[in-house]
Order: structure tokens, then C-alpha cells, then sequence
DNA sequence: AGGATATCGTTTGGGAGCGAACGAGTGGAG
DNA sequence: CTCCACTCGTTCGCTCCCAAACGATATCCT
């Protein structure tokens, strides 16, 4: 139902514009920053949205869920914070997200020998396999929402958003 | 904690890259798209968080709870249905979120004279009031994360998330 | 050695978030 | 006028999501 806010044809923000000038004023208001930071929101909110209902929805996985799997994918065994911290979520929510896993058996959990508080992660047999046939549909989806950007645009886009998140990390009073 | 994966550098898609390439296979994987589209959810996610926990935190309104305000701000009394699409929600959880809102004042719901399905629902005075506050703020805050992006670079990243958003409508099944 | 200090993952409480089922209300077909 | 199909917002069950508090473990200091 989400099919993320109504336009595409920028309607909504030229209105949002209009508004917020004659609320706020002229001068504190960077109208660039606004298309461009609440269009980031658009897009993931409305493409998160897509892949949980067309690739992930015939696995039972949650986007988060998927995230968790792929990452352990990709990096092999983690410890927890780590890998909490690759996947974007608290430790707290990983706990739950884990415990999701492991009842479908995509993933396996043992605690370090050396250093007893610490819990280590990694994906079962079933989950890597699981992984090698999913992410071929995720990216073919990857692929497929970005059709309209050539090669040049996507590595534009993708160079800008990694410029914020440098940012972003900067920032982290 | 979630500052939204690890690092910026690109370490980890390549990474990705090469375990993709070696348990997928060369063909049938695209990494433009998988950088252009990981980058906006990366991105996505770090800056929500960035924004609870600074210019949201003081007013205790959540990413979401902000967002529908925002809508109601800009747009006026809506009907609840087209107030979920457009912050990009499902009814039922906007009815929550309303619910919320309703118990702090933001927000006043009444129901439509002429047919009684409909609930139409508006920011109150004291919703536009801290709205008026709080959007300078959230502005602010959306210009210093694109600080490092000139105005003309924004407007590219503007217009390329809006060509994947009109590609996600068109996709639409 | 032993007590303060720090760090780990888990738990808890409360707000999102979805899909599906629901009751109330509308409007069309016969 | 009366079924019948449709649409509205709410509710329900489940997963995610965070902050804060917690118990267990490790380390540092003397």
C-alpha cells in the first residue's frame, strides 16, 4: 500500500516549497537540500517496500533479516556488535533479528572460547545456499529499478550518496 | 549505535564485489546497481537515525510521526487513506502513528460529513506551531549532511533518485 | 589477589511497520 | 428496496527498532 508518498514529478515538493517559504521565509530554506535529502527517503522507503514483496517475500524474509544474512554472507563469521553494526541496527534489535534466523536455520550461533561474553554469528550451510539463489534475484531487482540510469549515472549517484555518508561520519559528535 | 554500516571508502562493497563475483559468477551480476542501490539505503538509514537522535529528540517525535506532521503541514486537512500514501505507510499504521500524534496535540481527526467511512485529519495550531520551529531546524540539518555536495551535484542526486522513482511506479505490478 | 571499571549480548517497554481480517458504511443492479 | 460488491479506517498478530537497564564476563589498578 506504501507505494511511498504520491509523486514522482516533483508536484509534492514544489508545494512543499511554496509552503515552507511562506512559513519560514526566504532565507533558511535551502530548497536543494530538501529535494535531495527527502528524495534519498523516497526512493528507499518505496524501493525497501518493492524488494520485501517481489524477491524476499517468497523466502519469508524481512529486509533487515535479509541485510543480516547478506552480510554474513559477504564477510563469513562476526562477532555480534560487529556485525550489528555493519547491518545498520542496534545490538538490542540483532538479538531478535538472530533469534528470526536461527528458527529457520539460516544461521548459527556459538560463543567465543577465549572471551565468554562475546557471541559469534555465521550463516549455516542452508543459508549460504539460500543467499547464492537470492541475491541473483536481488540484484537482477537491483538492476531492474535503476534501468533508467546508465552506467555513468549510477556511478554518479552512487559517488554523491557516499559523499554524504562521509559526512555523516564526520558529524558523529 | 547503528551508524549505518561500517565505512564509506567503499571497502566493503568491494568486498561484496568479489565474494558476489566468485559465488554468483561474472555474468548476472551487476555492480552499479548494487552501489547505486545499497548506497541509497546505507544512506538512508544512517541519516533517519542521524535526525532522531538531533533535531527530532528535543520535540520526542519519531522519523515517521515527523513525517506525517510534515505532510499535514504542507498539504492541510487530508482523508486518512491519502495521508498514508502520501508519508509513505500503510492505513493501520497510521492509524497508530495518529493515534500518537492525537495524544500530544499535534493533530485533530474529525470524520466526513457526507460519508461517514472517511476520517479526515489535520494539524492543529499547536502542530503547525512546532512544525514552523522544528522545520528550520530539520532543514539545517539536511544541508549540513549535504555540505560537502555543491548545489549542482545535488540537484543531479535530486533528479537521478526521481528517475528511480518514476521507475518504481512504472513497475508497479 | 581483589575490587572498581568497562564491555559484551540479552531483556524490557514502547512505538513503528506490514498483511490480513473485520465491522461499518456506501452505492449499484435488479 | 433489497441484496451484493466495494471501500473506508480499525484491530490483531508478528517482526523490527531503539534506549536503557541488566547480569555475566573480562581487565585494569594497586
Amino acid at each position: 500500500m506504501p507505494t511511498g508518498f504520491s509523486s514522482s514529478d516533483g508536484t509534492d515538493l514544489l508545494r512543499a516549497e511554496e509552503t515552507v517559504r511562506a512559513r519560514i521565509g526566504e532565507h533558511d530554506f535551502d530548497f536543494a537540500s530538501l529535494a535531495a535529502v527527502s528524495n534519498v527517503f523516497r526512493v528507499a522507503n518505496t524501493a525497501r517496500y518493492r524488494f520485501e514483496r517481489s524477491v524476499l517475500r517468497p523466502y519469508d524474509l524481512s529486509f533487515t533479516a535479509f541485510t543480516v544474512l547478506w552480510v554474513l554472507w559477504i564477510w563469513g563469521e562476526l562477532e555480534s556488535r560487529h556485525l550489528a553494526a555493519e547491518a545498520g541496527i542496534t545490538k538490542g534489535t540483532l538479538t531478535g533479528v538472530v533469534k528470526t534466523l536461527e528458527r529457520r536455520g539460516l544461521v548459527e550461533r556459538r560463543s567465543h572460547s577465549a572471551d565468554r561474553r562475546l557471541v559469534l554469528v555465521a550463516a549455516s550451510g542452508d543459508g549460504a545456499a539460500t543467499m547464492e539463489r537470492l541475491y541473483s534475484e536481488f540484484n537482477r531487482e537491483e538492476a531492474r529499478i535503476t534501468q533508467h540510469l546508465s552506467a555513468a549515472e549510477k556511478q554518479e549517484l552512487a559517488h554523491h550518496l557516499r559523499t554524504i555518508l562521509r559526512t555523516l561520519e564526520l558529524l558523529d559528535d
